[in-house]
DNA sequence: ATCAAAGTATGACAAATATCATATTTTAAA
DNA sequence: TTTAAAATATGATATTTGTCATACTTTGAT
């Protein structure tokens, strides 16, 4: 069992509020997984008995609309916890987690995480801060989907990935989505997505090489968005 | 000065779980304000020394998008608290608060706010319990708008106004947004929703007269949304 | 290595929605 | 009360986006 003490993520989440004690604690009630490309962590509407700590790798946080499409809320990455929202809240998972690439997330029980919370002010603060940053971002999120076209839309969360997941040395984006997925993301029909990348690329304000994309005039992109 | 103590709407609050002593010393530190019809309560980017709980009356919570439309993000109503996320970022408001219909409201600053937060352990899982669900709905909203289409939403919207506020003794819905308000709702342009108001008037699911509004047929709209 | 399945791509067309123009009605200010 | 401004309504049209069909390409399992 690896020490949270150790664990390259923690400065970049709540967790890092924790004192070594409470670190020591959580090492020892928490279970590591590995999440392979594809599968999931959890599914709507599952009764989470705890949060899960992003190690390593992305994951999609998504929504099933009445049309059966998968809506992509967010995406998760390394030191975020999810399942958050669900164990405050009590209530049963909102979204399903789905790993883009294969994953290490460590599992921490309920009553741990809630002990923390009532123990340390800093650690719930620090998870109470990161839900107020989601909702600002959801409602922001509603406005570009009430307001901007698909393109603008498109061209928006290709700067996103970009300037949040990195470029590989290539220079092409690190993420690498299906088009499906990034149709999930923009919220259009995937022949939208696929036409609209392929029109961006004739006008080379990006290149497609297969599965790669290459933000190629960052500019013309922004001032799409 | 009123007191806190003997508000009709804290038992519907967040604040219902503060003790008498918190009570007595919030009462003493509030300002009331009588907002009219129209009037701003505060702006987008505006910096909040503390949370609004709304006495009486009915406001919108709205954004301002690139192209200089409001988007509507959500309806505050009495026992509601304003500018709760702002307080726990320590950000700027992120969104416009503007009275539907004349109002009363409570400005408490935000010291005061942070330190039943620290002493009451109820009354901050209280606030965080409503921020989570502002953020689910949000998600949810999210969807509906990616994946919906306008006259769903609509149908969507009518609904939940009637099911929210209720309606008035001729069975019209009791909160009038004005066509423009309620397209800003839906996310669609005024025009788009006065013709599916229109064609929904035709079609004998809804009645309209003038500003009021009657939903005919509920099964029709729910089949709709 | 082969083959079926999944993912990507593109055309043709239909449906949904926005935009512009203009008429009518309502509201509020002088 | 009158009158200008705002809100509502509707038609005509353009644009955006979704859907269906089909072809091509990549991927992964046997």
């Amino acid at each position: 069992m690896s020490k949270c003490e150790q664990c390259i993520v923690r400065q970049f989440s709540s967790i890092k509020a924790l004192n070594k004690e409470q670190l020591v604690q959580m090492a020892n009630c928490k279970t590591s997984y590995t999440i392979k490309k594809g599968e999931s962590i959890f599914e709507e509407g599952e009764t989470l008995n705890g949060v899960y700590c992003i190690k390593d790798g992305v994951c999609k946080l998504s929504k099933l609309s009445q049309n059966g499409k998968d809506q992509i809320i967010k995406l998760g990455k390394p030191g975020e916890l999810l399942g958050q929202r669900s164990m405050i809240s009590d209530e049963s998972a909102n979204l399903s987690a789905t790993a883009l690439e294969d994953m290490e997330v460590c599992f921490v029980p309920k009553n741990e995480i809630l002990q923390f919370f009532n123990q340390n002010n800093d650690f719930s603060m620090n998870v109470m801060r990161t839900i107020c940053g989601d909702l600002k971002e959801a409602d922001e999120h509603m406005v570009d989907m009430a307001q901007k076209t698909v393109k603008q839309r498109l061209a928006e969360v290709l700067i996103y990935l970009e300037e949040s997941f990195g470029k590989n040395e290539d220079g092409s984006i690190r993420i690498q989505l299906s088009r499906e997925e990034l149709a999930g993301m923009i919220g259009t029909a995937t022949e939208s997505c696929i036409r609209l990348l392929s029109e961006m690329n004739k006008t080379k304000v990006i290149e497609i090489q297969g599965k790669k994309i290459f933000l190629k005039d960052k500019k013309a992109l922004q001032k799409i968005s």
